[in-house]
RNA sequence: GCCGAUGUAGCUCAGUUGGCCAGAGCAGCUGAUUUGUAAUCAGCUGGUCGGGGGUUCGAAUCCCUCCAUCGGCUCCA
C-alpha cells in the first residue's frame, strides 16, 4: 500500500501502482468524469500513469492550467493524427501547448495547406475525437525510437531524438498516430468537443532562421462546444480595443505609405495625448532631479562606432547619410546614450555632482524588419522617454530603486496592475553576443536582482533578454490579444562609461569611472500609448483626454447659450468644445459616445434659463442637472483624484 | 527578411464560374427640419477596383512582379 496525499493535507491508502483516475474514482463518479490530469509531486502525469511510492498528489480539472496544458498537448496529437490521414507522408517538428491552445510543425514536402484545408482538418479531428481513441504510453530505447524515424523518414524527429538520453524517451500513441512525446496526455480523445484551427503561419525548423521553414498549424479545442463559442467571442471583443482601430477610430494616429512603413503620423488628438503623458513626466522627472537635455536626431557615424552599435546594429539599419563632403557620414540616432555620453564629458565632473540625470523626449529611428511591423507598438521611428543617469558605485541600488519607484509610480497612477517585472539576462550559451567584461556583467546583473528584491517586485528571469551592452529590468504588459511588449525598461550599463572614457574626480582628487543607468519608464511613446489604448479600450483617463467635454445644444436656438457653457469650462482649463451641428440630439449623443467623450452637456430651454447644464457621463449616466462652476469643480476634483494616485 | 493570407470611394463592406457606363451604408456637400439623452428626411458629389506588366474580343475577377496591410517565425540597441 502507498500513502496519498491530497491537497488539503489529508492521506489515504492505495495499493501501489493505482494511477489519477482510479484515485478520482474512489473520491467521486463525478469528480473522474471531470479530472484530466494529476499531478503527482508536481509532475504532470497521465490518468492511466501507475504512482507506484508514496506521493501527494492534485487532480487537475479543465480550470486548472495543468489540465488545460495536458488537453492542448493531446489535442496536437490528435490533430497530427488527423493531418496525416489527410496528408500522408507529411513529417512532423514539434507539437506543444501554448498559453490558449496549441501548434504542430509540420513539413509538408511539395504540397501547401491553406485556410480552406482548416476545416477538412478539423471535421478529420471531430471525426477522430468521437472514437475514443486511447493515448496509450510506451518506453522506448533511443536506438528504437531512431530507428523508427529513419524508417519513416522523418529527420525533424530523429534530430530531436539525437538530443535525448537514453532511457527517458517515450512514445505515444492515439489511434494510429504514434509520437515522440515526453507526455502527459489525456485519457483518451474522447473529452475533445470543440475544435478551431486558428491559423497557418510559417516557423523555422528550432526557430533558426538558417533552418528549413515549416508549416505551423495553430488551434485550440475546448472539453465543451459553448466554451469555444465564448473564446471566439471574447476574441471578437478584443479585436475591438485594437489600438490600430481605435487609433484610426478617435483619429489619434495614422500611417501613410507615402512616407513610409512604420513612420507613425500623430493626428491632433494624439499629439494631445502625447503631451499630457510626457508632461506628467516631466513633471515626475523634475521632482526626482533630472535635468532635460535636447539632442540632435543624426550623429557622426564615429559616435555609434565608438558606443559599440555601429559594429552591432550597423548592417541592418538605416544606412548613412552622407553630405557633399567627401568621406562624411552620419547616422539616424538610434538611440540617445551616445549624444547623452558627450553631454557629460562637457565638462570634468567631481564626485559631489554624481548622481547626474540627462533626460529627454528622444526620438530614434530604427530599421525594423518588414514582418515585423506593427501598429504604434513596433515602428521605426518613435520616441523614447529616455534618460541617462550617471552614478557612482555607492550610488547605483539607491538610484535604481529610485527609478523602480518612478515607473510603478506611473503604473498606478494610469492603473496598470497587469505587468510582470522581468529581469533580462544574457543568453548563457551565446555570450559573444554581447560587449563588455564577464566581471561587470556580474556586478550589473547583482545590481539589478537586489534592487529589484528591495523593492519587493515580484520578478521573472529571462535568459537572452539583455540588451547587448547590459542585462535589463524590463516591465511587460500584454496586448488585447495577449501578445507581450516591453514598456519600461531599466538598465545598469557599465560599458559605454568605458567606451566614452567618461570620468568623475573622487575625494582623493583620482579619476573614477561613472556607471550609467539606461531608463525609460514608458518605454516609448508609441508603444506606451497603444497598449493604454487597449488597456482602456479607448476610454482615456479623464486627464488625459484629448477632448474632455462636449456641449450639445438641443436646437440652433442654443447654439449661443453652448458657446458661454464652453467658454467658462475652458476658462478652468477644461477641454471642451461644441457640437453645434444641425443634427438631431440623439445623433449627436451617439457619435459623441462613440468618440468615448468623457462628459457631454445637453443645452436647451431648460437650462438656458436656469443657466445650467445636464450632465452625460461616457457610457450614458445621466448625473442630471448642475450649475455650470458645479461642473467645473467636479471635473477638476476628478482629474486631481485620478493624479493623487487613489 | 521568411511562410501564409489580404488590398474595391475618407470609413465599413457587397460584387456569382472574367461580359453592358463598378454597388450599398456611413462620412462629405446642398436643401428641408429646430430637434431632449446612442442614427430626421431628400438630393448630390466621390473609385484608372494598391502600383506596374501580361493573358483575353473583353480583367476588380486569371498569371507575373513590386508595394502596403494582417497572422505567425526570426529579430528587437
Amino acid at each position: 500500500m502507498i500513502n496519498i496525499t491530497f491537497p488539503d493535507g489529508s492521506v489515504r491508502q492505495y495499493e501501489a501502482g493505482v494511477n489519477g483516475l482510479e484515485i478520482a474514482k474512489s473520491i467521486s463518479p463525478r469528480l473522474a468524469s471531470d479530472v484530466l490530469a494529476v499531478s503527482v509531486n508536481n509532475e504532470i502525469y497521465d490518468l492511466l500513469r501507475p504512482i507506484n511510492s508514496d506521493a501527494s498528489i492534485r487532480l487537475h480539472k479543465w480550470e486548472d492550467p495543468e489540465a488545460k496544458k495536458t488537453f492542448w498537448h493531446s489535442s496536437s496529437h490528435l490533430m497530427a493524427e488527423a493531418l496525416e490521414a489527410i496528408f500522408p507522408g507529411i513529417k512532423f517538428g514539434i507539437g506543444p501547448a501554448i498559453e490558449t491552445g496549441f501548434y504542430y510543425d509540420v513539413d509538408l514536402g511539395e504540397r501547401n495547406i491553406t485556410e480552406a484545408d482548416l476545416k477538412k482538418i478539423e471535421d478529420k479531428m471531430i471525426e477522430l475525437a468521437r472514437q475514443k481513441e486511447t493515448f496509450v504510453r510506451k518506453d522506448i530505447s533511443k536506438e528504437e525510437a531512431m530507428k523508427t524515424y529513419t524508417e519513416k523518414g522523418d529527420e525533424y524527429k530523429c534530430d530531436l531524438i539525437k538530443d535525448l538520453e537514453d532511457g527517458t524517451i517515450t512514445f505515444y500513441t492515439n489511434g494510429n498516430f504514434t509520437d515522440l512525446c515526453r507526455g502527459p496526455h489525456l485519457v483518451d480523445t474522447s473529452v475533445i468537443k470543440a475544435v478551431k484551427l486558428t491559423s497557418i503561419a510559417g516557423a523555422y525548423w528550432r526557430g533558426n532562421e538558417n533552418n528549413k521553414m515549416l508549416t505551423r498549424i495553430y488551434g485550440v479545442t475546448f472539453p465543451k462546444k459553448s466554451m469555444l463559442d465564448e473564446y471566439l467571442q471574447m476574441l471578437e471583443e478584443a479585436k475591438k480595443r485594437d489600438h490600430r482601430k481605435l487609433g484610426k477610430e478617435l483619429e489619434l494616429f495614422a500611417f501613410s505609405q507615402r512616407v513610409g512603413q512604420g513612420l507613425p503620423l500623430w493626428l491632433p488628438r494624439g499629439a494631445a495625448l502625447r503631451e499630457k503623458l510626457e508632461n506628467f513626466l516631466k513633471k515626475v522627472q523634475k521632482q526626482h532631479g533630472y535635468l532635460p537635455v535636447i539632442t540632435p536626431h543624426i550623429g557622426q557615424k564615429e559616435l555609434y562606432v565608438t558606443s559599440g552599435h555601429y559594429a552591432k546594429y550597423g548592417a541592418d539599419s538605416f544606412r548613412p547619410i552622407t553630405t557633399p563632403q567627401e568621406g562624411e557620414e552620419f547616422l539616424l540616432k538610434p538611440m540617445n546614450c551616445p549624444h547623452h555620453c558627450e553631454i557629460y564629458k562637457t565638462k570634468p565632473r567631481s564626485y559631489k555632482d554624481l548622481p547626474i540625470r540627462f533626460a529627454e523626449f528622444g526620438t530614434v529611428y530604427r530599421y525594423e524588419q518588414s514582418g515585423e511591423l506593427h501598429g504604434l507598438t513596433r515602428v521605426r521611428g518613435f520616441t523614447q522617454d529616455d534618460a541617462h543617469l550617471f552614478v557612482r558605485p555607492d550610488q547605483l541600488k539607491d538610484e535604481f530603486c529610485k527609478v523602480i519607484d518612478i515607473v510603478l509610480y506611473i503604473f498606478k497612477t494610469l492603473n496598470f496592475d497587469q505587468y510582470t517585472a522581468q529581469v533580462s539576462l544574457r543568453d548563457p550559451n551565446n555570450r559573444e553576443k554581447y560587449i563588455g567584461t564577464d566581471e561587470n556583467w556580474e556586478k550589473a546583473e547583482n545590481a539589478i536582482i537586489e534592487a529589484a528584491k528591495e523593492k519587493g517586485l515580484n520578478t521573472v528571469v529571462e535568459y537572452g533578454e539583455a540588451a547587448f551592452y547590459g542585462p535589463k529590468l524590463d516591465f511587460m504588459v500584454k496586448d488585447a490579444i495577449g501578445r507581450k511588449w516591453q514598456l519600461g525598461t531599466i538598465q545598469v550599463d557599465y560599458n559605454l562609461p568605458e567606451r566614452f572614457d567618461l570620468e568623475y574626480t573622487g575625494a582623493d582628487d583620482k579619476k573614477y569611472r561613472p556607471i550609467m543607468i539606461h531608463r525609460a519608464p514608458f518605454g516609448s511613446m508609441e508603444r506606451f500609448v497603444a497598449v493604454l489604448l487597449e488597456h482602456t479600450g479607448g476610454k482615456l483617463p479623464l486627464w488625459l483626454a484629448p477632448d474632455q467635454v462636449v456641449v450639445l445644444p438641443v436646437s440652433e436656438k442654443y447654439n449661443e447659450f453652448a458657446k458661454k457653457v464652453c467658454n467658462l469650462l475652458n476658462n478652468c482649463d477644461i477641454r471642451a468644445s461644441i457640437d453645434d451641428r444641425n443634427e438631431t440630439i440623439g445623433k449627436k449623443i451617439r457619435e459623441n459616445e462613440l468618440k468615448r467623450m468623457p462628459y457631454q452637456l445637453i443645452v436647451g430651454e431648460k437650462e438656458a434659463s436656469e443657466d445650467k447644464v445636464s450632465v452625460r457621463k461616457q457610457g450614458g449616466e445621466d448625473l442630471g442637472v448642475m450649475g455650470i462652476q458645479d461642473f467645473a469643480a467636479y471635473i477638476n476634483e476628478e482629474i486631481k483624484k485620478q493624479l493623487s494616485n487613489n
